[in-house]
DNA sequence: TATAATTAGTGTAATTATAACAATAAAGGT
DNA sequence: ACCTTTATTGTTATAATTACACTAATTATA
């Protein structure tokens, strides 16, 4: 990197604008949701935005991304990882501003939204019913947190973030159901996760009609480390035969 | 993002540096190489590096990677794609630079490589044996993109690019092999990949000791979409039983 | 000319994973 | 008693994975 940067000119060129943004995901109502933050201001003024900011000269990105998530959301303790980083010139019709752009899951939200100067409003939408096309180039970015965060399924433990602390088997069930939009199947759901050995049993149980519900945790590793098992019961479709 | 940059003002927050770094591989005599630059200035001077350079005001990330490819190895037609950005404060002791890093693959490489005048010099390094720890971070860089190459060998097709135009099943099999680190089946390999149906017979043939050698060529989908089809032959490893 | 060497490929069978769906179990409510 | 609800285990067919043995085609060499 940078071999030319002892011999840095600031007027040579000029350096772009960097931000983070966060694509913020919850489940509300068993629906997948993200946060958009509506524009105030020229360009796009009254368009919703995934929500970001500038990165400070001297925070991580990461920190950058926690801090933006918690200045919008409240919420400190969350999954949070980089997704992409966008920077087509044009992209931000103000000045080359280049997005390094993280992805969020927070458990399910009754959290307190803040909205800022430069906002008209926050809110959660669900996904599959948002408000019109985004500003700038978030629809595609959204696009890619989404077909992230179904791959991520099937092969991490990434679902678990999106519960409460305590929840039952079905209840995670329905989670997968909701992100990858298919149904699966009760039984072989249960021995799946049972076997993948990432539940503990709280010995809690809830009560209704019916059996009661035993509700589980999940079974941390170490720290934030994602447990590796593969989900799938979602074929990879051959194309037609020749 | 960017929800402030209508009053943005350069003087209270200072702008990162921004660069492109590009791992690039490719293989030299069955074994993985990567393109490494020595460092002619402080910091590190010395110490070999990851190429890169700084982003143009006008160009896209891509084309930022591919220019730096380029400039240093002469080759354009290449298999690239965004790794990660790396932006931690301190990473470079000059300034704060956030680096968005690429990694390509090069087919076997009799690239004229072109020292530049910030490098001392220019060579391709076998990943196992590098020559001492690289300059800032990219020791933990080069690690990430050997990462990404591993796990995208097993569900993509992107070791066709580390070989030359026409190749046979065998040599492609030792790509997997040299790059996993692991032996393969003969037979259960060639299955597979006659199976995928993602190669094209070139009807040409390399003669030599032994039954000849029948040659093929990637099959392209269009572009450079790459096939999806999942190898595998390495299984997830279970903790021990309780 | 036989056979060793080398690369290419097919056969077979055990094991394991996936998928569909049926059946049983444990509660509370009516 | 039996209906409803959630939690489970059983069963079976099909498909994928793996290990390893075998056949095929060619050149080099003893």
């Amino acid at each position: 990197m940078n071999e030319t940067a002892e011999n840095y000119d600031p007027s040579k060129y000029d350096r772009p604008s960097v931000t983070v943004d966060v694509v913020i995901f919850t489940l509300i109502e068993r629906e997948l949701n993200v946060l958009l933050v509506r524009r105030r201001n020229w360009p796009h003024e009254g368009l919703w935005a995934i929500p970001g900011g500038f990165v400070h000269i001297d925070e991580s990105l990461d920190t950058a991304a926690r801090r933006e998530l918690e200045e919008e959301t409240g919420v400190t303790d969350v999954y949070l990882e980089q997704l992409y980083t966008f920077g087509d010139p044009g992209r931000d019709p103000r000045t080359r501003v280049i997005s390094i752009v993280y992805f969020a899951l927070v458990r399910a939200a009754r959290h307190r939204l803040r909205s800022s100067d430069e906002s008209l409003d926050v809110r959660w939408y669900p996904v599959s019913r948002l408000p019109g096309p985004l500003a700038f180039d978030h629809d595609h970015i959204l696009a890619t947190a989404l077909e992230r965060l179904r791959s991520k399924l099937e092969y991490t433990t990434i679902a678990f973030q999106l519960l409460p602390e305590v929840f039952s088997i079905l209840e995670l069930k329905q989670v997968y159901e909701q992100i990858l939009d298919e149904e699966l199947d009760k039984g072989n759901f249960y021995r799946k996760i049972k076997d993948a050995k990432v539940l503990e049993e709280t010995g809690m149980q809830r009560e209704g009609r019916g059996r009661p519900t035993t509700l589980y945790r999940f079974r941390r590793n170490r720290g934030d480390e994602q447990f590796v098992f593969r989900w799938r019961e979602a074929r990879i479709t051959e194309e037609g035969e020749e």
